[in-house]
DNA sequence: CGATGCATGTAAGCTGTTACATGATTGC
DNA sequence: GCAATCATGTAACAGCTTACATGCATCG
């Protein structure tokens, strides 16, 4: 049995997987241009990462693929796409499943040390917020709809959905605060 | 202006303020009762983390609390009040609100990879779970409701919130996958 | 021919983890 | 008196961040 991957290594591994092979560059820019914030896609997370993959013998690189400047193109091993099969089922445990947290919701424990007025402009600056996200991820599910993969589709859908909530629930808060 | 504080430092700092005063021991059994598993409360993190909070002026242990254990008690400063203050309102930028990761919402998009048949068991052995953790949370909320603070309660009804959320997604996955 | 972007990588620092260590208290 | 729990802490390590460094390619 290999050892697990963190959720940074297991997108990774599983987009090179998809793209069939690509760069180091192009798993940065794809990171870095997420709706999600979450990862950076900073190259000290991600050269190091790949690295790792390819001593652990997850990942090679095509031996043909230098073209001058270094750049190299990367592709999954059989061993990788186990590890890439492996950390999708994983995705079912209840650790994994219960591990996501949200700032707002950790934040709105604590709203009553802020002031009425602190309070009132908060909400409105994150409901703000949260509408102008919901925009961008809606724009994107419709970028992804045009193309022929079902599952980015499902990805970018759940993305909406979530947002949709947290922003009903913010507005639902704002409401009962009102009165 | 003093600098920013992490989530965990957030979170424990509020909670500290909102018991008025208590012992790190407390804190970390709050981190571990909660019912996401994002933070262990691991003691390597939990006691760093306040020594560094009292070191930056924003927590002080009761000198008189020593009660031959070496049990301490703490509480917030002026300067940790107003630390907690700026924490919260940074919740309404951009970068904080986009900054969530759903590792069910990470691994949908890389479902392709799997055989219908693998696919079919992670899909519901993720609903099981999920509902799992839905009524969890929702037995959490009802804990909730009744005490009197309704900040905690809102709180709760956002993970019930988005939790219903990430779970009907999942079904709609699954149900417009056996087509 | 110089600015911008492509592409790879390293160094130092921060914040979390697990695992271990220590000692007092409480309950049977 | 001994086991479990309370309570605090440290050491080693993992995985991310920012900031820096380097060098080729492309375009005006």
């Amino acid at each position: 049995m290999t050892r697990r991957l963190t959720e940074l290594e297991g997108v990774c591994l599983a987009l090179i997987d998809k793209y069939d092979r690509c760069t180091a560059y192009r798993v940065r820019r794809e990171l870095q241009q997420a709706p999600s914030s979450h990862w950076r896609g900073s190259a000290g997370s991600v050269y190091p990462m790949l690295s790792r993959l390819e001593v652990d013998g997850f990942l090679k690189s095509d031996s043909d693929s230098d073209d001058g400047r270094g750049r190299k193109t990367l592709h999954v091993t059989k061993a990788g796409k186990a590890a890439v099969n492996a950390w999708i089922m994983a995705g079912s445990e209840i650790d994994v499943i219960s591990s996501v947290t949200d700032p707002l919701r950790s934040r709105s424990f604590f709203l009553g040390v802020l002031s009425d007025k602190q309070r009132a402009q908060y909400l409105d600056a994150s409901i703000n917020q949260l509408e102008k996200y919901l925009s961008e991820t809606k724009a994107h599910l419709k970028d992804r709809s045009a193309e022929v993969d079902q599952f980015e589709y499902f990805g970018s859908l759940g993305a909406v959905k979530v947002t949709q909530a947290r922003l009903e629930w913010l507005k639902s808060v704002r409401k009962q605060l009102k009165q």
